[in-house]
RNA sequence: GCCCCCAUCGUCUAGAGGCCUAGGACACCUCCCUUUCACGGAGGCGGCAGGGGUUCGAAUCCCCUUGGGGGUACCA
């Protein structure tokens, strides 16, 4: 039998990185197998479900790389076969109607709370007879519909990250809901449990790869497959991606949006590679700088961790500052460019030169953004900061830069500008470095920066350096 | 409250009873490279939550405690 995994987010949110991570997983499990990776998207929450966010979500998963192998399955198309499902349950006895009313829930809820017991449905409606059936019909009353809970049931799985795993059916809430109020001859909308057996049993799912948030419900669902006829898939309860406080991370946590580290500049491979790290440890042959498609073939479940894992931004940003360090110029001139616009900054400069720009910044970029302030004094004019502005002050530091442009040599290059800074330092009688300081102020308009040499050159070669040194002339 | 899960440096983790004087990575500190910053290189700091067992021997197995997390919907 070939696997066949699904992510099933809902379209509530921008795509986040728990469900991006569960997404890796996922992918990474079906590509080991040489199975199929499919996308669900769980829209039957209609209030809260937004089309955008389907788009987002989408879009996030492409970005990563994540690539599905069969069109996204929408649950809102799918009612017909969970009403159907429902209607089988009702007509097979392992469910029925309760016309509980949201009162009389409530006072079950508070009773229980009160003896200092989960809450849970007291399964009243399990056994009605036909005449208050009818009597309820009769007063208009609305029902949902429970699917019947066995209390004395044990619930077995074998679980792929956590080995044996047991449920008793008495601590699962009684008979649970699986279908919304509605009036009473018809079924209402089905939640999300039920629908998510009937979608995975009809999508042919064989894993399913999922937050240990779920486990729960894992419970419920191996119980609707039983009723249902259905084997059930494996499954596999992953550890959560935890905050700083060491929670759950929700989407109140500031930036968790896949779209949010792509606006920063993190690039996919670095996002991609560091939900690997977070709960699984690659084999010691791999590393730990990877792409997923080198992962893929030694993917496995004996090497997930239990626990859950905080995020860590300083991973983070250390594995995309070595993405970043890897590109070469053209690479990421092209990542740069679109920045560079957006910031306003003027990127009329021959296509080699940026990407000598680019090459020069390299080093120095922890997030593609950065490229963005650090590129400023080369694209336009330069802004003295307050230590330039007193480096420029420097009596010898205005001789030095006043012989540098006495004797600027025919041919100009690094070389030059390096004999050139030698000469200035000696003829104005101070150090090198209080020369190169000067020249980097009046050049760049700040006191660090890449190498001298080569950021003087490449603003040579677009004409920018005489006068931006007369410029600072007293 | 009740149910379930988890527990190695600050963080992510290696570790399946002797290979452990507990290894790696990030972060941090020091030094080197560099007359700047960064990159890069070399070192360093730092941990098996506690208590009982089992065993010749326990980070590894069992129990308890503590701590943390998740779940407890007519959300997904």
């Amino acid at each position: 039998m070939s696997v066949r995994v699904r992510i099933a987010p809902s379209p509530t949110g921008n795509l986040h990185m728990g469900t991006a991570r569960t997404a890796v997983f996922n992918w990474l499990f079906a590509r080991r197998h040489g199975g199929r990776f499919l996308v669900r998207i769980e829209d039957t929450d209609r209030e809260r479900s937004q089309p955008a966010f389907t788009d987002s979500i989408l879009t996030g998963l492409r970005w990563l790389g994540l690539d599905w192998d069969e069109e996204p399955v929408f649950q809102s198309r799918r009612s017909r076969d969970h009403q159907e499902a429902i209607a089988a349950l009702l007509a097979n006895g392992r469910a029925y109607r309760c016309y509980a009313t949201e009162a009389e829930l409530n006072a079950m809820r508070e009773a229980r709370q009160a003896a200092h017991q989960a809450p849970r449905y007291d399964n009243r409606h399990r056994n009605l007879s036909p005449e208050r059936i009818a009597a309820f019909h009769k007063e208009g009353r609305h029902a949902v519909v429970r699917f019947r809970i066995d209390d004395t049931q044990d619930i077995l799985w074998q679980d792929m990250v956590r080995g044996p795993m047991r449920w008793q059916g008495a601590d699962l809430g009684g008979d649970m809901v699986i279908a919304r109020r509605a009036p009473a001859d018809r079924i209402g909308d089905p939640l999300y449990n039920l629908a998510v057996v009937v979608d995975d049993i009809a999508m042919g799912i064989t894993h399913v790869i999922r937050g240990e948030d779920h486990i729960a419900n894992t419970a419920k669902q191996l119980l609707l497959y039983n009723a249902l006829g259905a084997p059930p898939p494996c499954f596999a309860h992953t550890p959560l991606i935890l905050n700083k406080e060491g929670r759950k991370l929700s989407k109140r946590d500031g930036v968790t949006s896949i779209a949010d580290f792509q606006a920063l500049g993190y690039t996919a491979a670095a996002v991609s590679n560091y939900m690997c790290l977070l709960g699984w440890s690659p084999p010691v042959e791999l590393g730990e700088r990877f792409g997923l498609a080198d992962a893929a073939p030694v993917f496995g479940f004996d090497r997930v961790n239990k626990a859950g894992g905080r995020f860590d931004w300083d991973k983070l940003n250390w594995l995309n500052s070595q993405a970043l360090h890897a590109m070469d110029g053209a690479t990421l001139r092209n990542a740069l460019l679109p920045r560079w616009q957006q910031a306003g900054l003027d990127t009329s400069q021959p296509l080699a030169w940026q990407e000598q720009l680019a090459a020069l910044l390299g080093p120095s970029l922890v997030v593609l953004q950065d490229g963005v302030e650090q590129a400023r004094p080369f694209l336009g004019p330069p802004e003295l900061d307050d230590a330039s502005r007193a480096q420029l002050q420097i009596e010898a530091c205005q001789a030095a830069l006043h012989y540098i442009l006495q004797h600027r040599p025919r041919t100009f290059n690094a070389a030059a500008a390096k004999e050139l800074l030698t000469a200035a330092a000696r003829a104005a009688g101070v150090r090198k470095g209080v020369v190169m300081k000067g020249v980097r102020a009046a050049l760049l308009g700040c006191l660090h920066g890449p190498d001298l040499l080569l950021s003087w050159d490449l603003l040579h070669g677009v004409g920018e350096d005489d006068p931006r040194l007369r410029a600072v002339l007293r």
